[in-house]
DNA sequence: TGCTCCATGTAACACGTTACATGATTGC
DNA sequence: GCAATCATGTAACGTGTTACATGGAGCA
């Protein structure tokens, strides 16, 4: 299982609340792994049941429940075994393209409007990633290999929103073509 | 659940046996939705129990137990009310993304074998998708408004292969440098 | 007081994956 | 005869999604 051990990568850089790692995951991991609030703690109770993390209650927490978590040297080994296997290549499963596919055979079904709020959705995202790479990665800081690999990985997902606009858009023009 | 209508809008193209849609999934479909032999069964089955679909003994079935199905007025009306609802964003879940950024914290861990072997992945994908372009889009056929849509997904592919092809390339270097 | 955000969790269910199994056909 | 491919299926399990629930903190 991967959540688990993206988890831990997350925890070896910061460590976080589940609700941190939450937000992370929707904000700058989303674009290459999206998990749930719930997969998220499910996930953390099976990992500190195995000692891979431990947990303490968060200096912050006051009367709330919140607790931060570390990775345990049993953790961190794990996370290095797993790198070691071989990976799947990711497979998409882009519903929109489904609707698209279904609309040129069955169409024309006004997927327009669908894909004019999508483009605007990738922009939020784009914009997102710019704004983290001009924090995280300006240009005048040491290159470290670590930063390097990560502003790579970053410059991937404004890359792939880029992309998706201008494709939506080349969408959006055939769209309106005549039959 | 979306992998329904996929296979409606794949049954609509053309009426299959549940092997061939399978077969479907891993070549020309694969790269914006994937699903396994057993997910397309399960749902062809409760598909043709909901008689969105019909099936019918292959005529070159022999003592096989081969069917092919079709779609049903019924399931041609799910695919139009369907497509009419919001398609969520993609979400990706990219393992090797994952592992990068374990190599980033806790590595260098001899990542580079991997990204060679998806390279290699990915060139497949690229000249499979290249082979279906040729075949099905050839510069001096008729454009349809359905070939034109189906064109521009299948360019979407060969453009994603294109690009993974090159940012591992790039990530590569970044691995092989000093720290 | 009521709203939004912070923070965590349970439960039920749907979907996806993996292992295993069966038998026919095609080509060497 | 053997292997690969065609063709379909069952069963078990793991992952992911959705609905619901609780309560504190900060602010208007």
């Amino acid at each position: 299982m991967s959540l688990s051990h993206a988890l831990l990568t997350s925890l070896l850089e910061k460590s976080s609340s589940g609700y941190d790692l939450a937000r992370r995951f929707d904000k700058s991991i989303g674009y290459f792994w999206h998990a749930t609030h719930q997969q998220i703690y499910r996930e953390l109770g099976r990992m500190e049941e195995a000692l891979w993390i431990a947990s303490v209650t968060a200096p912050d927490a006051g009367k709330t429940r919140k607790r931060i978590y570390s990775v345990l040297p049993l953790g961190r080994a794990e996370l290095g075994r797993w790198v070691g296997e071989a990976s799947p290549v990711m497979d998409l499963r882009d519903e929109l393209t489904v609707r698209l596919r279904a609309d040129a055979v069955i169409g024309p079904l006004g997927l327009g409007v669908e894909l004019e709020r999508h483009i605007l959705l990738h922009r939020d995202s784009l914009q997102r990633y710019r704004e983290i790479e001009q924090r995280d990665f300006p240009p005048d800081r040491p290159q470290t290999r670590r930063l390097r690999i990560n502003h790579l990985i970053l410059q991937r997902g404004i890359a792939y929103e880029e992309h998706s606009i201008l494709w939506a858009q080349q969408m959006l023009a055939v769209l309106d073509e005549e039959g």
